[in-house]
DNA sequence: GGGACAAATGAAACCGGTTACATATGAATG
DNA sequence: CATTCATATGTAACCGGTTTCATTTGTCCC
C-alpha cells in the first residue's frame, strides 16, 4: 500500500519533471504533443517531416519542443521503424597498424551522416566474427564493413536473407553478392617490382603474405609474373612472411642465407618490411646501398623508420570512408544492387630504393 | 480495399513464418510464448531467469525458443529496460598510434561482458565531443569512457544528472566526479631522468606536450624536479613538442641550435622521441653516441626505429581493459562512488639509451 | 449540388520486450 | 481450521516512438 502510493507519487513527479537529486528526466513525444496542444501523430510528422501539417501548428510544436528541451528517443525509433542509425565495423585488430586509418576514414563518414560506429575485433577467428553478427543482428544494426578476412559465402548469403547491408573490405568477390572495396594489389606489386628493376636492381626476392588473404595472393602474383622470365628467378627468392614484423625479420634471414646476393626485396606489406628493415640491419646490409627495400600498404609507420621505406600506398583512409559512403547508401536507399570498387595504388619511392651507384 | 487483403495475407505470412523470398523472419516473444502454450511474462521471466518458473514449464518455452530459433530483440529489451549494452568510447583519434592498443583493452572486456563498444573521434573538439554525448544519450548508451582531453567539469556534472556512468583516462580529478584511471606521469618522468643520468648523460632536456594535458604537465614538473638542482639546469632547456612527430624533430633542431652540448634528452611521449631521433640523425648527432634519448607511453612503435627507443611504459592496454572493467561494474552495480586508479609505470631501457664509454 | 481530392489532424495499433499486480494453489503454521 | 507464505502463472500497462486508418474541412470542377 505504501509503496502504491510512493510509486503514484514518483508517477506524479516524472510529468512534473521534477525530480529530488537534480536529475533530469528526458521529455517524451507525448509531453510535447499535450503542451502544443495536439496529438503524438501531429509531433511525429513535425519532427519526420512528413505527411501533411499546417504552418501554425508546426511552430506550435516547434515552440514546446524547445520549451520542454526535446530529444527522441532513439532506442524507441529503433524499435519502431527498424533503423538504428548505427553501423558495425568488424576488423581483425584495432591494434593492427593498418586499421587505424581505415576506422577514422569510416568514422568520419558515419558521423557526418549521422551514424555510430561499433567496433569489433575479430582477430580473424570465425566464431568471434559469427557471436558479434548474432549481437549485431540483435541490436537493429543497419549494416556491416566488413575488413575481416574470414567471411565466408555462407555469411554473407545468411546476411543477405537478413536484410542487412554489406560492404566488404579486400575480399575476393565470390559471386559478388555484396560491395566489395579493394585496391589494386597486383597492379601495386608490379610497380614495386618495376620500381627495384629501375633502381638497378639485379635479383629481387620477395616476402609474401598469409596465401588464405586475397590480397596477398595477388601481390605475390604480381610479383611472379613480373620477375618469372629472369634467368635469376627462382622459386626460393619467395618466402613467407605472414604480414607480421617478426615474419620479415626472420624472412629475411632465411633469404640471406639461400641467397645472398639479393639487392631487392619487395615485402607484401609494409609490417614485414619494416621487419626486414631490421633483419637486415642485424645482418649488416645496407639499405640502400646494399639491398632496396620497398613494402605496401602506405601505413605512417613507413615514415619513421631509418631510412624512410619505400612503399605502395593503398588509399587507407579513402578505403574506410568510401566503403561508409557505400554503406550507408545501401542502408539509405535500400538498393542492393552490388559494386565493385577498385581503388589505386600509388609508388612512394623514399630512400629504402634510392638508386645506388649507377652501374 | 486491395491494399487490405495484402496486409492481411502479409500478416498471416509473418505469423507463419513464410517469407517468398527466403528473408528470415525473427521469431518474438509472443510467438514463443503461444508455441509453449504459456504467456509472455513467463518467457520473459525464463529468459532473465528471475521470478517463479517451474521446471516443466521452463523446458517447454526452452524448447519452444530452439524450436523457434528465438534471440529477443535487443532494441526492444533497451527501451523497456533503458540498458543497450553498449558503451562509448570518446578518444581524440584512433589514428593515434596511442589509442588503438588501448581501445582494444576497452574491447576486449566489453566483449567479455557481453557489451557491445561505439567508438568516437573527438579531435580534442569541445563541439565534437558534445555532438557525440547528444548522440550517445539519446541511444541510451550505458557508459562512456572518456580518454579526451577536453572534458570540463560542467560535462562531468551532467553526465550525472543524466546519469550516465563515465570512466575518465588520465585527466586531473577535479573534485573527484567519476572514477579515473591514470598513470603515474611524475614518477614516470623521474624515472626517465634518472636513466639518463645513470647512463651518464651530464646535460639533458625535455621535450614537453601541451600543457593543458595534465599527463604533459606531470611529466614536465617531473622532468624539472628531477634536474632544477643541477648547475646546467636552465629553463631553455624545456622545449614545446606537441606530442608529435614532427613536433619532437623540430624542437630537437631548436634545442641544438641553443644547447649543442647537450648529451641527453627525455620526450614526454614517444612520437616526439620519433620526432627526436629523426632529427637527430639530420643533424649528424649519433643515438646514443652522442645523445641519449627516452621517450614516454611505451607504444610499439618504440620497437620499430634504428636504435629501438627507451621508454617510460605506461600500461596501455590494461588503461583500457581497466576503465572498461570500472565502467561495466558501475553500470551493473549501480555504484557511483568515483575511484582513482593510478597504474604503474616501467623503464623500458633499449638502445636509444645505451651507456656511452665510461667516464 | 455533389463528387473528387488535397490538407490537416487524431485515435489507436504496433514495434518487442519488461514488470507491477492480481490470482491461484499447496504446504506450513498457530 | 484459518492464516500465512512460497510457488507459479497470466493480464495488462508501460517504455517512446511510427504509422495506418478514419474523420473533418475546404476547394475545385462538372
Amino acid at each position: 500500500m505504501m509503496i502504491r502510493i510512493i510509486c503514484f507519487f514518483a508517477k506524479i513527479c516524472n510529468r512534473l519533471h521534477i525530480k529530488g537529486d537534480g536529475e533530469e528526466i528526458m521529455a517524451t513525444i507525448r509531453d510535447v504533443a499535450k503542451l502544443a496542444g495536439v496529438s503524438v501523430a501531429t509531433v511525429s510528422r513535425v519532427l519526420n517531416k512528413n505527411g501533411y501539417v499546417n504552418n501554425k501548428t508546426e511552430e506550435k510544436v516547434l515552440k514546446a519542443i524547445a520549451q520542454l528541451n526535446y530529444e527522441p528517443n532513439a532506442v524507441a525509433r529503433g524499435l519502431a521503424g527498424k533503423q538504428t542509425g548505427t553501423i558495425a565495423l568488424i576488423l581483425p585488430d584495432i591494434a593492427n597498424p593498418f586499421f587505424p586509418e581505415m576506422a577514422r576514414g569510416v568514422e568520419d563518414v558515419a558521423q557526418a551522416y549521422g551514424y555510430t560506429v561499433i567496433l569489433c575485433n575479430s582477430d580473424d577467428q570465425g566464431h568471434k566474427e559469427k557471436s558479434y553478427i548474432e549481437m549485431l543482428k540483435k541490436k537493429y544494426i543497419d549494416g556491416i564493413i566488413f575488413a575481416s578476412n574470414t567471411l565466408g559465402q555462407a555469411d554473407v548469403e545468411q546476411m543477405r536473407r537478413n536484410n542487412i547491408p554489406l560492404v566488404v573490405l579486400d575480399r575476393a568477390p565470390t559471386r559478388q553478392l555484396c560491395s566489395v572495396i579493394r585496391s589494386q594489389n597486383y597492379e601495386g606489386a608490379r610497380l614495386a617490382v618495376r620500381h627495384l628493376l629501375e633502381m638497378g636492381c639485379r635479383k629481387i626476392a620477395h616476402i609474401y603474405g598469409p596465401q588464405e588473404l586475397i590480397t596477398a595472393k595477388k601481390r605475390l602474383l604480381g610479383y611472379e609474373e613480373s620477375v618469372k622470365h629472369f634467368p635469376w628467378y627462382t622459386p626460393s627468392l619467395m618466402v613467407p612472411g605472414h604480414f607480421r614484423v617478426d615474419g620479415g625479420l626472420r624472412a629475411v634471414k632465411e633469404l640471406f642465407e639461400k641467397h645472398p646476393d639479393i639487392d631487392g626485396i619487395f615485402c607484401g606489406n609494409d609490417l614485414m618490411a619494416i621487419g626486414a628493415l631490421k633483419g637486415l640491419y642485424q645482418l649488416g646490409v645496407r639499405v640502400p646501398e646494399d639491398v632496396a627495400l620497398i613494402g605496401f600498404d602506405g601505413i605512417g609507420l613507413t615514415e619513421i623508420t631509418q631510412p624512410e621505406l619505400s612503399t605502395v600506398a593503398q588509399p587507407i583512409y579513402e578505403m574506410g570512408s568510401l566503403a561508409a559512403k557505400v554503406l550507408i547508401e545501401t542502408i539509405e536507399t535500400g538498393v542492393t544492387e552490388p559494386r565493385l570498387y577498385e581503388l589505386e595504388v600509388a609508388l612512394v619511392a623514399r630512400d629504402s630504393t634510392k638508386r645506388r651507384t649507377e652501374a
